[in-house]
DNA sequence: TATTGTTATACTCTATAACTATA
DNA sequence: TATAGTTATAGAGTATAACAATA
């Protein structure tokens, strides 16, 4: 029965949350096909683009606790994907470096990843999805201000 | 160092994930400063302003998964916000009702998450809101066509 | 047989405190 | 003393199988 919903569909907010759910219904059997999730995918894709990188600054990038985030790398290197390297400059950090199969991995991946992502938002223009993207970055920059206390 | 991410931000799908968060993270305080959580909030909402309904036709409203449903609705009632009466044609279902409490708390907090709620969107035309929440609902059809195996 | 609500269970993501080894 | 990575832990959301009572 649709329609029950209706008192919170005036929610921004909620119209965001089912619609993020049904977006990641759909791409997450796409991450599964090539043995990740979607945090998984997300780090692989850091570390492939930006080889080197501190495991703090790429947790940083992606919004990801640092304690959540030892678990991810310590799968993706399981899995032989990614690298840690000691740090030449602080013995306390590594640096992350994808293997040569990680980054065969994320070129599949990412192709794949990036065709399903395309399929959700089959039908708008151009202009309707650079209006979605500028207002998702608003309802971020609004969230953020209230934390930062900035000037909103 | 935000721009590490950025193999992700073509993404719709990463962007949506992000905003998401962003905005649950300025929205949860609310729900909390009432005693409650987003799903709670949204049951009491539903059973508010739907009163009669069996508990599974709320969950389905609410897209969330019966079982998961039972401890929801099982926390409201033993707040003393909603009242579960055996339904009259059917000895195995409940019939959710609110409390004069439950109505008044979410009287209260329901104010308290729109205004919150507009804060995010602060800055939007009324066109840009409307444009927004159109595209979510395409993206939402195009994610359900998958499953459906609609004519997409 | 099928359905409503339930229990049990497991997995993912998230969040915080406290530790270690370096700086 | 501060920081990078870690461990431990807990909470919340989500998903599926299987059961009892009822239809």
């Amino acid at each position: 029965m649709p329609g029950l919903d209706n008192p919170l569909r005036v929610l921004t907010s909620y119209r965001l949350r089912r619609t993020m759910s049904s977006a990641m219904s759909s791409l997450n059997p796409v991450f599964a096909e090539f043995g990740l999730r979607r945090t998984t995918y997300a780090t692989l894709a850091v570390v492939v683009e930006n080889p080197g990188q501190r495991q703090g600054k790429v947790a940083e990038a992606l919004a990801i606790e640092r304690p959540n985030f030892v678990q991810i790398v310590g799968e993706l290197e399981k899995s032989g994907l990614i690298s840690r390297q000691t740090a030449a400059d602080d013995k306390r950090a590594y640096a992350l470096h994808a293997t040569a199969h990680g980054e065969q991995l994320y070129s599949k991946a990412s192709r794949a990843v990036r065709e399903r992502d395309l399929e959700l938002i089959r039908g708008l223009t151009a202009a309707q999805i650079e209006a979605l993207h500028s207002a998702l970055a608003v309802i971020v920059a609004n969230s953020k201000c209230r934390e930062v206390q900035d000037d909103c």
